[in-house]
DNA sequence: TATTGTTATACTCTATAACTATA
DNA sequence: TATAGTTATAGAGTATAACAATA
């Protein structure tokens, strides 16, 4: 690989601490504040399992996605994400450039371009499944099997 | 009040949808893509709550935290936030600069000033507390109320 | 030496807007 | 007219590093 040593800060990873002797008022009883500190928790699990790869969350959801939907379009790719056109097109920038995506025309639409997972992606995407799973696996081992399912069920249905 | 009328941007405000014919593949098992599309929901209903207001998510935090532990350090402002020392400072020149909140010298360390909510941050912040609790429960009423319970009961273990 | 506040600087992410090619 | 992709630009948020004053 011919990309230099990687000037990928580490970026301040660190839990959001609970600070003692400090009282956190109403946010203790608030959804968003409680998800916003699940939320870091959950990435550092996923960064412990991705250390080393330039992954980050939305980057592994793009590959997931388009492993699992080959020939999706940018613009799909960007509203599956919940990000602007523009955005999901420097992803596929980065993706492409990386050789774990290829773009290839579509034939029903030539102003599209379809997104396909390289054999390198593809493999790449099935390692960091199973270390993102299992990392996950450890941090809600503070949850019992029945509570992890619980939560995932309470979440969706939050979103909506 | 003589602020200019807020080149403030509405910021793509909306949810994350899930788009039809798409394979999620295991994103839907994953507590972290979960937890996102969750948190981005409650961030729209915070911005119900505080809509016109010039608030956000951070801002919010900092003023229940500075009312309910007055004279707080800026350095410890930004442990409970989860954010470097040089944020809590802009945070704070934020708050100063609407007389939401006052720095006043603390008696026990010079080096440190003491923040406290005046008057009018007071106000603001009872007010957004009922709004944005409100607002909170509507988004929440998709669930049953143990279930939202139970929700942050498990959000907050998985946190840790 | 360590810590608080401060300043300067840089970087990441993502949005908006305008443009082009195609539908 | 509308949509996919592209490009340029801008802004929010936050990090790191270095410095002065104080502990």
């Amino acid at each position: 690989m011919s990309k230099p040593p990687s000037p990928h800060r580490p970026r301040a990873l660190a839990p959001i601490e609970r600070i003692r002797g400090v009282d956190y008022g109403v946010l203790d009883e608030l959804l968003g504040y409680s998800l916003r500190r699940a939320q870091v928790a959950m990435f550092l699990s996923f960064h412990r399992a991705t250390r080393g790869l330039e992954i980050t969350p939305p980057r592994f959801s793009a590959l997931v996605i388009i492993g699992a939907n080959p020939g999706l379009s940018q613009s799909t790719l960007g509203a599956v994400l919940g990000i602007a056109r523009s955005g999901a097109m420097l992803l596929a920038d980065w993706m492409v450039e990386r050789r774990l995506v290829e773009r290839r025309r579509r034939p029903d639409d030539a102003r599209a371009w379809g997104l396909h997972l390289t054999r390198r992606g593809a493999e790449l995407v099935d390692k960091m499944k199973r270390a993102v799973a299992s990392e996950e696996r450890r941090q809600a081992a503070r949850l019992t099997v029945p509570e992890r399912r619980t939560l995932l069920r309470l979440l969706e249905k939050l979103a909506g």
